[in-house]
RNA sequence: GCCCCCGUAGCUCAGUGGAUAGAGCACCGCCCUCCGGAGGCGGAAGCGUAGGUUCGAUUCCUACCGGGGGUACCA
C-alpha cells in the first residue's frame, strides 16, 4: 500500500539506502503509519523500535544512526526522533500545494488507478422475494452497494448481484397464502402474514383479473407462466407431492387447492414481490446490476442437472443411501451434504452449487455478504467452491451481525412470517435514505448494531452524517458568497499555497492528504466505517479550520484569501468523493 | 454440547501491536458588529475479569463471566 503513495516510496528508498550506510540490517517494510497526534509529524515510522532486537541495539540509537545518514527527499522537508525511537517525519510544502493543485485540477482527490482486470462480483441482501425487506436488509443493501463502489474505485470491474430464491417450497406457499387471502379465506399458521400480501391480491387482480386465484385460471396468460403447471420450476420443493392443505377438524388434511394453482400464483406473486424489492432498494440508493432468478436460470435451464452431472463425474459427489451425496467434508465442512434427495428432489444446496458454477463462469472473485443467521452456511459453501474446482479464496464470505430494530428502547420483533416487521420502506420514510445509510456504514460488520426508530429520528438534525454534509454545504455556501461579491481567487495554479501555514490550515491539507490510503484501506478491508469516520474527521477540521481562518472579507489578506479559497474548494472535493463512494449525497444547501 | 461474532464514555459506535484510547449524542461553562451557530473552544466520563506472548496489548493467545447468532434429505 505504501508503494502507491509516490513520497513514502521516495522515503522508503532513502531509508533503505541510509540503513545500508549506517551498517544496519535491511528492513523489508519501513513500517510507515499516521502518528495520532499531529505534533508528530505527517508520518511516523517504527523500523527502529522493530530493528532493536535482531540489530541488538538500543531503537534510540538505530534510530539516531539512520537519521545520521538520511538524505530526505525533496517531498519532506524534517525528520526527528522521538519517544523510545520513532522517526517523524513533515512534508514539505510543495507536496501540499501539489495535492491541492491537482485535486483541483482533475476534479477529483481520488489517485487514478490501475485497472486490477479483476472480475468481482458482489451478492448482498437477497431476501427471499416472498415478503418485503426489514432494516436489517436495509444494512447490507447499504454496505454491499457502498463495498462495490470501493472496489470499482480502487479498479476491479464489479458487479452488484441480487439472488432471487424464486422457486421452491415457499413459493407454493407463498402463492397458497395469496390465493386464500384473495378469496378471503382465514390462513394457516405456515402461511404468510401481513399486509403487504392483500397488497400483492390487488396487483395479481389488476393484471389477470379474478379468476387468475381459480383452479381453472385464465387462458389467456403469458406463455412461460401458463405452462409452469409442472415444470422443473417446482423441483426444490418440501417431499410432499400431494397438494399442501390444511388440517380440517379431526378429518385429517384436506386439500384447499392444487398445487398447481398454488406454483402458478405464487410465481406470479414472487414476481410482484421483485418489483416492490427493487423499489425499496432504490429508495435507499441501492442499484443491481444483475437479478440472478434462480428459477428461470438455474431450474428452467439444466444449469442443476449439469452441476450434478459435473460434480458426480469428478468424483466429488456420490450415490449413498439413495440420495446424492457431495463430499464437502474433504474440503473442510463438518459432514457431507445431500444435493438429491432419495426422493429424487434436489435441494437447495444443489440450487447453490450450480449458482456459484455460473458466478465462476462470469467472474474471478465472488463476495457474499450474509447475515449472521447465515454463517452456518459458509462452511459448506466453501466447500462447494473446491467441489467445482476453485481456490477457496476465490470466493469471500462476509458475515454481517445482525440489527435490533428498536421502538422507544424496546425490541421491535421481526418475523416476515408473523407479520410484524417493520418495512425498510417505511423506516427510510422516516428517517430518510441518507441518515438509514450512514447509520449502517459507519459501523464495522462485526457489530451488531441497534437501529432505534425513535432515537434516530429524534436525532436526524444532529446526525454525523449531518456534519459531514453541513460542511460540503458549508463549503459550497462559501464559494457561492465569493461569487456573489465578485470575489476573484485567481487560478489554482497562480495561487500561492505556500500561505497555508495557520495550523487549521496544516490540520486541514494534513487530513485531506489521507484520503487515498483510507479508501485503499477500506476497499482491502471491506470496511465502510473507516471512510465514514474519515468524512467526519475531516468534516471537523474543515469546521475548526472555517471558525478560525476567513476567506473573505476587507481584513484578510489577498493572497491569503485566495489560497484559502482553493484549500476550502479542495476539501469540498475530497468530502463529495468520500460521500460518493458512500453513496450519500453531498448536498450543497440544506 | 459444538461452531461463529461481540463486550471500549451515561447512549450509539470508531480504533486489524505503537506515542496521552477517539467521534457524535446527552450533561456543564464559554464563543456571532464578520463567509451558513446543522458550527467552534473548554470540562467531566471508558478498554467485562484473570493470566500469557511482546521492547510495547483495547488489538494476538488461553480461561472465565455476560450478550447475540447458528447448528435439518427446511428454504
Amino acid at each position: 500500500m505504501t508503494s502507491h503513495d509516490p513520497v513514502l516510496a521516495d522515503l522508503g528508498a532513502a531509508i533503505d539506502a541510509a540503513l545500508a550506510a549506517a551498517d544496519l540490517p535491511p528492513v523489508d517494510d519501513p513500517a510507515f503509519e499516521r502518528p495520532r497526534d499531529p505534533d508528530h509529524g505527517d508520518w511516523a515510522s517504527t523500523l527502529a523500535l522493530r530493528l532493536a532486537k535482531p540489530a541488538r541495539m538500543a531503537p534510540r540509537a538505530i534510530a539516531d544512526a539512520v537519521v545520521e545518514h538520511l538524505e530526505l527527499p525533496g517531498s519532506v522537508s524534517s525528520v526527528e526522533v522521538a519517544g523510545p525511537g520513532f522517526l517523524n517525519f513533515r512534508l514539505s510544502q510543495d507536496v501540499v500545494a501539489d495535492m491541492v493543485r491537482d485535486i483541483l485540477a482533475r476534479g477529483s482527490s481520488l489517485r487514478p488507478v490501475e485497472p486490477t482486470g479483476r472480475r468481482i462480483n458482489v451478492e448482498f441482501v437477497s431476501a427471499n422475494p416472498t415478503g418485503p425487506l426489514h432494516v436489517g436488509h436495509g444494512r447490507w443493501a447499504a454496505v454491499g452497494d457502498a463495498i462495490a463502489e470501493l472496489l470499482l474505485a480502487t479498479g476491479n470491474e464489479v458487479v452488484r448481484e441480487y439472488y432471487l430464491n424464486d422457486a421452491g417450497g415457499q413459493i407454493v406457499t407463498f402463492g397458497e397464502t395469496v390465493v386464500l387471502s384473495a378469496r378471503g379465506e382465514v390462513l394457516d399458521d405456515h402461511h404468510y402474514q401481513g399486509t403487504y400480501i392483500r397488497a400483492i391480491v390487488r396487483r395479481l387482480r389488476a393484471d389477470w383479473g379474478d379468476e387468475i386465484f381459480e383452479e381453472d385460471g385464465p387462458g389467456d396468460l403469458p406463455p412461460a407462466v401458463a405452462a409452469l403447471g409442472a415444470t422443473a420450476a417446482d423441483v426444490p420443493v418440501d417431499d410432499e407431492d400431494a397438494p399442501h392443505g390444511a388440517p380440517t377438524g379431526a378429518g385429517g388434511v384436506e386439500p384447499r387447492m392444487s398445487r398447481g394453482l398454488a406454483l402458478r400464483v405464487g410465481i406470479l406473486a414472487a414476481d410482484a414481490m421483485q418489483h416492490r424489492l427493487e423499489s425499496s432498494l432504490a429508495v435507499l440508493g441501492v442499484h443491481y446490476e444483475r437479478w440472478f432468478s434462480e428459477r428461470r436460470e438455474l431450474h428452467d435451464t439444466d444449469a442443476v442437472a449439469e452441476t450434478l452431472a459435473e460434480l458426480e463425474a469428478s468424483g466429488v459427489a456420490e450415490r449413498r443411501d439413495g440420495a446424492l451425496f457431495l463430499k464437502t467434508s474433504e474440503f473442510g465442512d463438518d459432514k457431507d451434504r445431500v444435493l438429491v434427495r432419495a426422493n429424487g428432489v434436489p435441494t437447495y444446496f444443489a440450487a447453490d452449487c450450480a449458482y456459484l458454477r455460473d458466478k465462476f463462469a462470469r467472474a474471478d472473485h465472488l463476495v457474499y455478504l450474509l447475515g449472521a443467521d447465515h454463517h452456518g452456511y459458509v462452511a459448506r459453501l466453501k466447500a462447494a467452491v473446491q467441489c467445482l474446482g476453485h481456490p477457496p479464496e476465490a470466493m469471500e464470505i462476509r458475515i454481517g451481525q445482525m440489527v435490533n430494530l428498536l421502538r422507544d428502547g424496546e425490541p421491535v420483533k421481526m418475523s416476515k412470517r408473523a407479520g410484524t416487521f417493520v418495512d425498510l420502506g417505511e423506516v427510510v420514510d422516516e428517517v430518510g435514505a441518507d441518515v438509514t445509510r450512514y447509520h449502517f456504514l459507519r459501523s464495522g460488520l462485526d457489530t451488531a448494531i441497534d437501529f432505534d426508530l425513535d432515537r434516530v429520528a429524534e436525532q436526524s438534525m444532529d446526525n454525523p452524517v449531518y456534519y459531514v454534509q453541513y460542511a460540503h454545504a458549508r463549503i459550497s455556501s462559501l464559494l457561492r458568497t465569493a461569487d456573489e461579491r465578485s470575489f476573484d481567487p485567481g487560478s489554482t495554479a497562480d495561487a500561492d499555497l505556500s500561505l497555508l501555514v495557520h495550523p487549521a490550515e496544516v490540520e486541514l491539507v494534513r487530513e485531506m492528504g489521507k484520503v487515498n490510503e483510507v479508501v485503499a484501506a477500506a476497499a482491502d478491508l471491506r470496511a465502510t466505517q473507516r471512510l465514514a469516520r474519515y468524512a467526519e474527521d475531516l468534516a471537523g477540521t474543515f469546521h475548526r479550520f472555517y471558525t478560525e481562518c476567513r476567506v473573505l472579507g476587507d481584513d484578510v489578506d489577498v493572497e491569503l484569501g485566495r489560497a484559502r479559497y482553493h484549500l476550502a474548494a479542495a476539501a469540498r472535493q475530497v468530502l463529495a468523493d468520500v460521500l460518493g463512494l458512500l453513496r450519500v449525497s453531498a448536498p450543497e444547501r440544506m
